[in-house]
DNA sequence: TCTGGGGTCCTGCCTCGT
DNA sequence: TCTGACGAGGCAGGACCC
């Protein structure tokens, strides 16, 4: 499996068994400060802040030379600048990391096609059929880090193991610049003794209440009573936590996700209470977001809003639009009347445009039906309706309209029949 | 101390159509 | 025509991830 190499890691040596894997994690190393030294080699050694200098901005990433100081991603950068004064802070430039980063999958690419980017600085590989080309998952995360880090020019840590769960938690103790492998047969041992705080999905408030009944590690879970789970973090984290305690993980790589929503939101460095201001801010971001959606070739059928008060207090309304859209002016419009029905006249702090919804543009509801499976369904429906009600009274599903309303036609059950 | 921005998924409640 | 059960979708809120 691995050991504990004096500075937190741990690593699996050269050679090291890796019977059974076939899940490569791989994350890139404090990416965006990685990325900046790249940009700027004089930053090379320095503890690096990448967040915004002014207003109420956070931490997005930190180097590791920050990260001893106890600066963390997420923190606000004027507590991280206290921390650690002698930091360099620099302001995130998110296209070098979407360039960076498409480098990077492309490396991966020219391995396994089977590739599914969690995000803009990890992945997941599964390198079951190309073994015979690359060798094993052991050879394949040692090739993958070597043409990473001479071909892009970062480092990046990789998990190997049996299923995605584990091939994460492995990529994340072998941090930075490592390689941890767990062969199937250690899938149990590795995991029973970590935290629950571990495990990919569980966060402080799940991680609280499972640890209020005496839950605090992974062994723990796997020895608990699925209806004490189920009562702490509700019966679909219970259910998903109980399998993977037990490694099991049957999530494939999945090389082909889409989007399912589209957004902006904008954290004002003032409060604003004006209605004219966010009204105009809500144009503004949905203008943003229908750009986005035309340029990927998509509309919405829904537009949702999130606003921030001064408090902290945060609500969201969102409304299903009598046609998709793809238009600022539309979204916008929607976003405003969705914001009025807020009675609250507080200051705020932040607002937010969401299209929800998406599908293709250009009457594609019809594409929604182009689903032969879907087709089946139906079609058994109308077959069994004919077999009740005899066929002269049963013809063929009434709508086929766009939309998702109350009322409209989406399954055999609640189809118009004529 | 003072909490970003981009997302996904789940839960509970409500309403509507059958 | 009325009523209740039921299933499904809409909606709001929250947890979680990077």
């Amino acid at each position: 499996m691995g050991r504990g190499d004096g500075r937190g890691r741990v690593v699996s040596p050269d050679g090291a068994d890796d019977s059974g894997t076939r899940i490569l994690h791989v994350d890139m190393d404090a990416f965006y400060a990685a990325v900046e030294v790249m940009h700027d080699p004089s930053l090379a050694g320095l503890p690096l802040i990448i967040g915004a200098p002014d207003g109420r901005s956070v931490v997005s990433s930190a180097s590791y030379e920050a990260r001893r100081y106890g600066v963390r991603a997420a923190m606000p950068v004027a507590q991280a600048v206290r921390l650690c004064p002698s930091a360099r802070i620099v302001p995130p430039h998110f296209e070098r990391y979407q360039a960076v980063s498409r480098q990077v999958m492309g490396v991966f690419e020219s391995i396994t096609p089977l590739v599914e980017p969690l995000s803009v600085d990890e992945a997941f590989l599964d390198v079951r059929g190309v073994r015979r080309l690359w060798g094993s998952p052991g050879e394949i995360a040692r090739l993958v880090r070597a043409r990473v880090e001479s071909e892009v020019g970062i480092t990046c840590s990789v998990g190997v193991a049996a299923t995605k769960h584990v091939a994460k938690m492995a990529s994340t103790l072998c941090k930075p610049d490592g390689m941890l492998i767990i062969p199937e047969s250690q899938t149990i041992e590795f995991l029973s003794p970590r935290s629950v705080r571990a495990m990919w999905g569980v966060g402080p408030k799940a991680a609280d209440a499972l640890e209020a009944r005496g839950i605090r590690t992974i062994g723990d879970i796997r020895e608990a009573p699925q209806d004490m789970l189920d009562r702490a973090v509700g019966p679909a984290l219970g259910a998903r936590i109980a399998a993977l305690s037990r490694g099991v993980d049957h999530r494939a790589v999945d090389t082909d996700r889409v989007e399912k929503s589209i957004g902006h939101e904008e954290t004002f460095d003032v409060d604003i209470t004006d209605r004219e201001t966010l009204h105009a801010e809500l144009l503004r971001l949905a203008d943003r977001v229908a750009a986005r959606l035309r340029k990927a070739g998509w509309e919405c059928a829904s537009v949702a809003i999130k606003v921030r008060f001064d408090d902290f207090t945060t609500l969201s309304r969102s409304q299903t639009l009598p046609e998709p859209t793809s238009v600022g002016q539309r979204m916008g419009e929607a976003a405003q009347a969705l914001f009025e029905t807020i009675g609250r006249r507080d200051p705020v702090r932040l607002i937010g445009v969401r299209a929800e919804k998406l599908r293709p543009a250009g009457g594609a509801a019809f594409a929604l039906w182009d689903d032969d499976e879907h087709w089946r369904k139906v079609e058994g429906a109308l077959d069994d309706a004919r077999a009740r009600f005899g066929s002269a009274t049963i013809t063929r599903a009434r709508h086929l309209g766009r939309g998702e309303g109350r009322g409209a036609p989406k399954h055999p059950k609640s189809h118009g029949l004529e």
